[in-house]
DNA sequence: TGTACATCAGTGAACGCGCGTTCACTGATGTAC
DNA sequence: TGTACATCAGTGAACGCGCGTTCACTGATGTAC
């Protein structure tokens, strides 16, 4: 409170060693628990499994987190809070191309998404509709501003410009479904069927992109 | 074996008084098991928490199931299985109208199965990616039923008669998923978010709908 | 820089509890004659 | 129809085990002067 008591260096964002030691096991807790999150849900998570995996005394865990709903919490936070910057470069891309460009970089953007973070997207998958309210309310806050910053795109878009912001949100939603449910599709498919898997995405894209061009004819 | 030793009336399906029994019991145990997954997942489901609540003693359970895994395989097809039938009677209408009017029906109808079977709706959607494998499959298998059901109804329709199969079968992945995520909206939103959810839905399919009949355009 | 005290992340023992599974059993239902 | 035996759905005691949570603790890190 007194002067600024910081012995660290001067960078704002600077720690000292126990808070950083103390970030360190709270991200072990986190990695265990995702990694043992694959086969089971969080309902079923036990405290002591997770700290056992993550190598520390089962007491510890609640120097982080209240119980297992809590670390639920913060994993959809570290698996979707983190994509709202990726989610709007992606969409409004800077070579925008065709439509076709930019379903088949959509789909490339999930593909690649679902490879090098498939515990993430695997959680979030199953936890969307889980047993455990709080993660599940989490997740469906974050989805819901997805599909917020996704309609401010389209509103941009040249297809679906000028449409009232409720159409340009029924027509996110439908995006921001489809992109959990390929996502997952991705997961289940590994990696043999992820060109099967790719294609089918980008057609059913290509029709609701039909739909959308459509929207306001009649 | 020998003759048709069945004492029972003449009806095919009679059962004995032993039989009818066994199969009530193992109907409770369900139920019960239903009851007790709206607050969690099938992977932290007990089997005495199950026995407990059906009014039975734990080690029963295992004269009709091998583990509460079989028992969620057993739910599957309790929620999926019947609806077959209603599925194609719903989508190819005796009166079949106008794609308005087959919209409103549909909506109708998946409003109308979750009023009136809610927690096997959110059992479904809860466990289609949730953390028990044979579950999962056995669900991904009864959707995929309805995929090509609903693929055969599609090929029969205006707007999509004469597409390739694999076409077909895309749509009909979009509108199987748009089921299933509709449903678990209705469930999400409660009576009073009833109206807006099935019009959100409404709008969805229409503008689905709309891409359908422009598919081949190109 | 050095010293004395405060903080607090992580420990380890202990607890009561409900779990899944085994086993030998009971008694109503089914079958043979 | 009556009798004697077989079947088997459901019981209740017992087991070893891992669970979540409490508590007083330790010792490295942080702070004041």
């Amino acid at each position: 409170m007194s002067h600024i008591a910081e012995t660290a260096p001067g960078a704002t964002g600077a720690v000292g060693v126990r808070q950083a030691q103390k970030l360190r096991t709270r991200q072990a807790l986190m990695d265990a628990a995702l990694r043992l999150l694959e086969h089971q849900s969080l309902s079923s998570l036990g405290l002591r499994e997770v700290t056992r995996a993550a190598g520390i005394a089962p007491t510890a865990f609640y120097r982080h987190f209240k119980d297992t709903a809590e670390l639920g919490v913060a994993l959809v936070e570290e698996s979707l809070g983190g994509l709202h910057g990726a989610l709007r470069t992606g969409l409004s891309a800077p070579d925008p191309g065709d439509s076709e460009a930019r379903i088949a970089l959509t789909v490339g953007l999930i593909a690649d998404l679902t490879r090098s973070a498939p515990a993430h997207v695997r959680f979030v998958a199953r936890e969307r509709h889980g047993g455990v309210q709080p993660v599940r309310r989490a997740i469906g806050d974050q989805l819901r501003l997805f599909a917020e910053e996704v309609a401010d795109a389209l509103g941009a878009l040249p297809d679906s410009a000028g449409w009232p912001r409720e159409d340009l949100l029924m027509l996110a939603g439908i995006y921001v479904d489809h992109m959990v449910m390929t996502a997952s599709a991705f997961l289940a498919a590994g990696p043999d069927g992820e060109q099967s898997t790719a294609e089918l995405a980008r057609r059913q894209l290509r029709l609701v992109g039909l739909g959308r061009r459509h929207w306001l004819d009649g």
